[in-house]
DNA sequence: ATAATATACCTAGATAATCTAGGTATAAGG
DNA sequence: CCTTATACCTAGATTATCTAGGTATATTAT
Protein backbone atom coordinates (compact mmCIF):
# COMPACT_ATOMS: atom_id res chain seq x y z
CA UNK A 1 0.00 0.00 0.00
CA UNK A 2 0.98 3.53 -0.18
CA UNK A 3 3.19 4.95 2.64
CA UNK A 4 0.92 6.48 4.61
CA UNK A 5 -1.03 3.44 5.16
CA UNK A 6 1.58 1.35 7.17
CA UNK A 7 0.81 2.81 9.66
CA UNK A 8 -3.01 1.94 9.26
CA UNK A 9 -3.14 -1.64 7.93
CA UNK A 10 -0.57 -4.35 6.97
CA UNK A 11 -0.90 -7.51 7.21
CA UNK A 12 -4.23 -8.14 5.28
CA UNK A 13 -2.67 -8.16 1.73
CA UNK A 14 -2.83 -12.06 1.68
CA UNK A 15 -6.66 -12.25 2.50
CA UNK A 16 -7.40 -9.20 -0.11
CA UNK A 17 -5.78 -11.08 -2.91
CA UNK A 18 -7.01 -14.10 -1.79
CA UNK A 19 -10.72 -12.48 -1.78
CA UNK A 20 -10.37 -11.44 -5.52
CA UNK A 21 -9.26 -14.48 -6.55
CA UNK A 22 -12.13 -16.47 -4.74
CA UNK A 23 -14.46 -14.50 -7.87
CA UNK A 24 -12.06 -15.99 -10.65
CA UNK A 25 -8.49 -16.59 -11.73
CA UNK A 26 -6.04 -13.44 -12.43
CA UNK A 27 -3.10 -12.52 -12.75
CA UNK A 28 -0.74 -10.02 -10.95
CA UNK A 29 -0.82 -6.67 -12.34
CA UNK A 30 -4.70 -7.14 -12.81
CA UNK A 31 -4.43 -8.21 -9.11
CA UNK A 32 -3.54 -4.88 -8.30
CA UNK A 33 -5.67 -3.01 -10.47
CA UNK A 34 -8.72 -4.68 -9.36
CA UNK A 35 -7.93 -3.85 -5.44
CA UNK A 36 -7.04 -0.29 -6.55
CA UNK A 37 -10.61 -0.05 -8.27
CA UNK A 38 -12.61 -2.06 -6.05
CA UNK A 39 -11.15 0.04 -2.81
CA UNK A 40 -12.16 3.36 -4.65
CA UNK A 41 -8.09 3.82 -4.64
CA UNK A 42 -7.51 2.95 -0.90
CA UNK A 43 -5.16 0.06 -2.14
CA UNK A 44 -2.46 0.78 -4.55
CA UNK A 45 -0.63 -2.15 -4.26
CA UNK A 46 3.22 -1.94 -4.69
CA UNK A 47 4.11 -4.79 -7.65
CA UNK A 48 7.13 -5.15 -4.62
CA UNK A 49 4.78 -6.03 -2.69
CA UNK A 50 2.36 -8.10 -4.45
CA UNK A 51 4.94 -10.39 -6.25
CA UNK A 52 5.99 -11.87 -3.44
CA UNK A 53 2.81 -12.23 -1.62
CA UNK A 54 1.60 -14.31 -4.54
CA UNK A 55 4.72 -16.39 -4.98
CA UNK A 56 4.37 -17.27 -1.19
CA UNK A 57 0.78 -18.47 -1.35
CA UNK A 58 1.71 -20.49 -4.34
CA UNK A 59 4.28 -22.19 -2.14
CA UNK A 60 1.84 -22.63 0.80
CA UNK A 61 -0.22 -24.01 -1.80
CA UNK A 62 -3.39 -21.66 -1.66
CA UNK A 63 -2.99 -20.96 -5.38
CA UNK A 64 -1.77 -22.56 -7.94
CA UNK A 65 -0.48 -20.66 -10.98
CA UNK A 66 -0.38 -21.00 -15.09
CA UNK A 67 1.23 -19.26 -17.42
CA UNK A 68 -0.66 -18.09 -20.44
CA UNK A 69 0.10 -15.74 -23.61
CA UNK A 70 -2.32 -13.15 -25.10
CA UNK A 71 -2.88 -13.38 -28.74
CA UNK A 72 -1.12 -9.89 -28.97
CA UNK A 73 2.30 -12.29 -27.17
CA UNK A 74 1.86 -10.72 -24.02
CA UNK A 75 3.04 -13.51 -21.06
CA UNK A 76 0.77 -13.61 -18.22
CA UNK A 77 0.92 -15.98 -14.88
CA UNK A 78 -2.40 -16.42 -13.85
CA UNK A 79 -3.39 -17.52 -10.48
CA UNK A 80 -6.12 -19.53 -9.41
CA UNK A 81 -7.00 -20.06 -5.92
CA UNK A 82 -7.43 -23.79 -3.80
CA UNK A 83 -9.64 -25.37 -1.73
CA UNK A 84 -7.15 -24.80 1.11
CA UNK A 85 -6.88 -21.18 -0.36
CA UNK A 86 -10.68 -20.75 0.16
CA UNK A 87 -10.37 -22.07 4.07
CA UNK A 88 -7.59 -19.91 4.81
CA UNK A 89 -9.55 -17.05 3.29
CA UNK A 90 -12.39 -17.95 5.64
CA UNK A 91 -10.17 -18.04 8.08
CA UNK A 92 -8.63 -14.67 7.70
CA UNK A 93 -11.96 -13.32 7.00
CA UNK A 94 -12.96 -13.91 10.94
CA UNK A 95 -10.04 -12.93 12.30
CA UNK A 96 -10.38 -9.93 10.07
CA UNK A 97 -13.85 -9.37 11.72
CA UNK A 98 -12.76 -10.04 15.01
CA UNK A 99 -10.04 -7.12 14.89
CA UNK A 100 -12.28 -4.65 13.33
CA UNK A 101 -14.79 -4.95 15.74
CA UNK A 102 -12.84 -4.98 18.66
CA UNK A 103 -11.42 -1.68 17.02
CA UNK A 104 -14.39 -0.25 16.39
CA UNK A 105 -15.30 -1.12 20.13
CA UNK A 106 -12.28 1.15 21.47
CA UNK A 107 -12.77 3.79 19.02
CA UNK A 108 -16.71 4.22 19.73
CA UNK A 109 -15.11 5.84 23.29
CA UNK A 110 -13.39 8.53 21.70
CA UNK B 1 -0.46 -8.47 19.92
CA UNK B 2 -0.49 -11.96 19.89
CA UNK B 3 1.55 -13.72 17.53
CA UNK B 4 -1.20 -14.91 15.39
CA UNK B 5 -2.67 -11.91 15.33
CA UNK B 6 0.50 -10.06 13.42
CA UNK B 7 -1.42 -11.63 10.15
CA UNK B 8 -4.14 -9.67 10.42
CA UNK B 9 -3.50 -5.75 11.88
CA UNK B 10 -0.40 -4.39 13.43
CA UNK B 11 -0.01 -0.26 12.75
CA UNK B 12 -2.99 0.82 14.47
CA UNK B 13 -1.77 0.13 18.13
CA UNK B 14 -1.05 3.83 18.63
CA UNK B 15 -3.95 4.84 17.36
CA UNK B 16 -5.85 2.63 20.01
CA UNK B 17 -3.45 4.11 23.17
CA UNK B 18 -4.75 7.36 21.80
CA UNK B 19 -8.02 6.45 22.26
CA UNK B 20 -7.91 5.26 25.53
CA UNK B 21 -6.19 8.66 26.86
CA UNK B 22 -8.64 10.54 25.45
CA UNK B 23 -10.97 9.46 28.01
CA UNK B 24 -8.28 9.59 30.97
CA UNK B 25 -4.76 9.77 31.71
CA UNK B 26 -3.45 6.30 32.43
CA UNK B 27 -0.27 4.23 33.02
CA UNK B 28 1.19 1.91 31.09
CA UNK B 29 0.41 -1.66 32.75
CA UNK B 30 -3.17 0.09 33.15
CA UNK B 31 -3.04 0.54 29.15
CA UNK B 32 -2.30 -3.11 28.24
CA UNK B 33 -5.53 -4.40 30.64
CA UNK B 34 -7.69 -1.94 29.97
CA UNK B 35 -6.95 -2.73 25.49
CA UNK B 36 -7.62 -6.56 26.67
CA UNK B 37 -10.63 -6.12 28.69
CA UNK B 38 -12.25 -3.57 26.03
CA UNK B 39 -11.59 -5.39 23.19
CA UNK B 40 -12.96 -8.66 24.79
CA UNK B 41 -9.73 -10.68 25.05
CA UNK B 42 -8.73 -9.94 21.33
CA UNK B 43 -6.01 -7.27 21.85
CA UNK B 44 -3.27 -9.03 24.21
CA UNK B 45 -0.58 -5.90 24.15
CA UNK B 46 2.95 -6.81 25.09
CA UNK B 47 5.26 -4.39 27.67
CA UNK B 48 8.07 -4.77 24.38
CA UNK B 49 5.08 -3.35 22.19
CA UNK B 50 3.52 -0.89 24.28
CA UNK B 51 6.12 1.04 26.22
CA UNK B 52 8.46 1.44 23.29
CA UNK B 53 4.80 3.53 21.81
CA UNK B 54 4.21 5.42 24.92
CA UNK B 55 7.61 6.56 24.59
CA UNK B 56 7.58 7.58 20.79
CA UNK B 57 4.09 9.12 21.63
CA UNK B 58 5.76 11.30 23.90
CA UNK B 59 8.78 12.39 21.56
CA UNK B 60 6.44 13.51 18.84
CA UNK B 61 4.40 14.67 22.07
CA UNK B 62 1.02 13.40 21.89
CA UNK B 63 1.19 12.52 25.27
CA UNK B 64 2.71 14.07 28.21
CA UNK B 65 3.91 11.69 30.99
CA UNK B 66 4.32 12.16 34.67
CA UNK B 67 5.26 9.88 37.22
CA UNK B 68 3.54 9.39 40.85
CA UNK B 69 3.75 6.63 43.63
CA UNK B 70 0.71 5.27 44.94
CA UNK B 71 -0.04 5.17 48.71
CA UNK B 72 1.86 2.20 49.14
CA UNK B 73 4.81 2.69 47.10
CA UNK B 74 4.50 1.41 43.55
CA UNK B 75 5.66 3.70 40.80
CA UNK B 76 3.66 4.41 38.00
CA UNK B 77 4.07 6.67 35.10
CA UNK B 78 1.29 8.65 33.96
CA UNK B 79 0.37 9.70 30.39
CA UNK B 80 -2.47 12.32 29.18
CA UNK B 81 -2.73 12.72 25.50
CA UNK B 82 -2.31 16.76 24.35
CA UNK B 83 -4.03 18.34 22.20
CA UNK B 84 -2.39 17.61 18.68
CA UNK B 85 -2.53 13.92 19.98
CA UNK B 86 -6.23 14.65 19.79
CA UNK B 87 -5.73 15.65 16.56
CA UNK B 88 -4.09 12.85 15.75
CA UNK B 89 -6.36 10.73 16.44
CA UNK B 90 -8.76 12.49 15.08
CA UNK B 91 -6.73 11.57 11.94
CA UNK B 92 -6.08 8.05 12.69
CA UNK B 93 -9.75 6.83 12.86
CA UNK B 94 -10.51 8.38 9.80
CA UNK B 95 -7.63 6.66 8.26
CA UNK B 96 -8.81 3.71 10.08
CA UNK B 97 -12.63 3.96 8.59
CA UNK B 98 -11.73 4.60 5.15
CA UNK B 99 -9.39 1.57 5.49
CA UNK B 100 -11.92 -0.66 6.92
CA UNK B 101 -14.40 0.76 4.48
CA UNK B 102 -12.18 -0.76 1.76
CA UNK B 103 -11.56 -4.19 3.09
CA UNK B 104 -15.35 -4.96 3.66
CA UNK B 105 -16.06 -3.57 0.06
CA UNK B 106 -13.60 -6.04 -0.81
CA UNK B 107 -14.57 -8.80 0.84
CA UNK B 108 -18.12 -8.31 0.08
CA UNK B 109 -17.53 -10.07 -3.31
CA UNK B 110 -15.90 -13.10 -1.27
C1' DA C 1 8.37 -15.77 57.55
C1' DT C 2 9.03 -16.91 53.03
C1' DA C 3 8.01 -18.14 48.54
C1' DA C 4 5.37 -17.27 44.57
C1' DT C 5 2.84 -14.24 41.89
C1' DA C 6 1.34 -9.78 40.29
C1' DT C 7 2.43 -5.18 39.41
C1' DA C 8 5.21 -1.78 36.95
C1' DC C 9 8.76 -0.18 34.38
C1' DC C 10 12.45 -0.91 30.78
C1' DT C 11 15.65 -2.39 26.43
C1' DA C 12 18.22 -5.07 22.79
C1' DG C 13 17.87 -7.97 19.14
C1' DA C 14 14.89 -10.96 16.12
C1' DT C 15 11.12 -11.47 12.94
C1' DA C 16 8.17 -10.28 9.31
C1' DA C 17 5.30 -7.18 6.16
C1' DT C 18 5.76 -3.74 3.10
C1' DC C 19 8.23 -0.34 0.42
C1' DT C 20 11.95 1.50 -2.43
C1' DA C 21 14.31 1.16 -6.21
C1' DG C 22 15.94 -0.87 -9.13
C1' DG C 23 15.89 -4.54 -13.34
C1' DT C 24 14.01 -7.02 -17.96
C1' DA C 25 11.00 -7.40 -21.91
C1' DT C 26 7.19 -6.56 -25.03
C1' DA C 27 2.90 -3.99 -26.78
C1' DA C 28 0.43 0.04 -27.75
C1' DG C 29 -0.07 4.92 -28.69
C1' DG C 30 1.58 9.49 -30.02
C1' DC D 1 10.59 6.28 -33.23
C1' DC D 2 9.94 7.41 -28.80
C1' DT D 3 7.23 7.25 -24.80
C1' DT D 4 4.10 5.07 -21.94
C1' DA D 5 1.68 1.09 -20.34
C1' DT D 6 1.78 -3.65 -19.51
C1' DA D 7 3.80 -7.57 -17.11
C1' DC D 8 6.94 -9.94 -14.60
C1' DC D 9 10.79 -10.06 -11.09
C1' DT D 10 14.37 -9.37 -6.84
C1' DA D 11 17.58 -7.35 -3.29
C1' DG D 12 17.94 -4.48 0.38
C1' DA D 13 15.87 -0.94 3.52
C1' DT D 14 12.40 0.33 6.68
C1' DT D 15 9.36 -0.32 10.44
C1' DA D 16 5.94 -2.56 13.69
C1' DT D 17 5.69 -5.91 16.72
C1' DC D 18 7.43 -9.76 19.32
C1' DT D 19 10.70 -12.42 22.08
C1' DA D 20 13.21 -12.61 25.77
C1' DG D 21 15.35 -10.99 28.65
C1' DG D 22 16.20 -7.45 32.92
C1' DT D 23 15.05 -4.64 37.58
C1' DA D 24 12.29 -3.61 41.62
C1' DT D 25 8.49 -3.57 44.79
C1' DA D 26 3.81 -5.08 46.55
C1' DT D 27 0.54 -8.58 47.37
C1' DT D 28 -1.02 -13.17 48.27
C1' DA D 29 -0.56 -17.91 49.60
C1' DT D 30 1.70 -21.36 52.16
Amino acid sequence: MARSDRSVLPGSTAMLVLALLKAREMYGYEIIEELEKRSNQVFQLKEGTLYPILHSLEKEKLVTARDQETPSGRKRRYYHITAAGLQALDAKKEEWQTFSQAVTAILAGA
